[in-house]
DNA sequence: AAGAAATCGACAGGACGCTGTCAATTTGAC
DNA sequence: GTCAAATTGACAGCGTCCTGTCGATTTCTT
């Protein structure tokens, strides 16, 4: 029996769609609690918000384009977009000259946006120090449930053309 | 060397911290990958968005008021109350009275309700298919990792109050 | 080099979940 | 039984991400 075969005969299971359904019930829901940790967080900080934090964590290191922020965070271009128009604003990033395209600038932390960056560590720290206090959570069950996960969104991305 | 202490020393190493990060990041990533898919495969249907969907899913079997439906999906009773509002008008369900509460009335499915009740099934299946078909992925897997981020969430809501 | 296709910033409008508030009702303590 | 506290439906307003669109620019094909 092949691997397709397999699958599908596993996913006819009413057993184990009952099981994957559960998976889905718990992604959603310890996805609106980290969002809403998150949040608590960064409510006392006037230029941190949840979305601010995500791209400051990502163009940290690397100066990243708008669209490349986005793709590295698996949502729209628009959405960065609006993230870095306020954090403009905020004077946390400049958009600076892209050697390899002309139109499209790279987001770059200034001084101010640089200083934050300490912050945001205390609140990784703090966000961490939520979902594992009192546990015996292990580095080990951590690293295998991101790979389980990120196996999974990746097989959806092959698949997800097929649906129409 | 008591659990706090242990956990505290894990949540200070750099390593650690990174790790978690990328696990929330694949959390955040596959949230979105499985609303895209989601709200793909019933995008043709309309009676049927992904939050009537998740209703469906719950009252299928007992009536509950809103705000029951509400803690058992993770999020807040007006937003289901929003998404009812909407069921009702499209006939899906009826509110009915409640013997234990005199103005908090059940959701229940109607007859039209009801016969959505299959095609939700079909919606859950293609879901599935689109995540594991082509992998190796057993039953196993999908409950650890259930099971994982269900404590995981399940610690977060003790540790929440504390932080302030 | 020239035209076709893809990408970019910007803008508008919508969906969904959130917070906060209100009056009415229910619940629970005394 | 009474009164304070909690709960409920309803409504308004907000934030984030979505889709779709536009003109301008870039990238790719030939």
């Amino acid at each position: 029996m092949d691997q397709d075969t397999k699958n599908n005969k596993l996913s006819e299971s009413i057993e184990f769609l009952a099981d994957f359904q559960l998976l889905f019930g718990n992604i959603i829901r310890i996805n609106g609690a980290f969002l809403e940790v998150a949040e608590k967080i960064c409510s006392h900080d006037a230029l941190i918000t949840v979305p601010i934090w995500r791209v400051i964590a990502v163009i940290r290191i690397n100066p990243m384009t708008v669209p490349e922020v986005a793709k590295y965070l698996g949502i729209k271009r628009q959405s960065v977009q609006s993230t870095v128009n306020q954090m403009k604003r905020r004077g946390l990033i400049n958009l600076i000259k892209n050697p390899n395209h002309k139109t499209s600038p790279l987001v770059i932390l200034t001084k101010k946006g640089n200083e934050k960056v300490d912050d945001i560590f205390k609140y990784q720290k703090k966000l961490t120090e939520v979902f594992i206090k009192g546990t015996d959570i292990t580095m080990k069950d951590v690293v295998s449930s991101r790979e389980f996960l990120r196996a999974l969104r990746e097989n959806s991305e092959k698949n997800i053309a097929k649906l129409n």
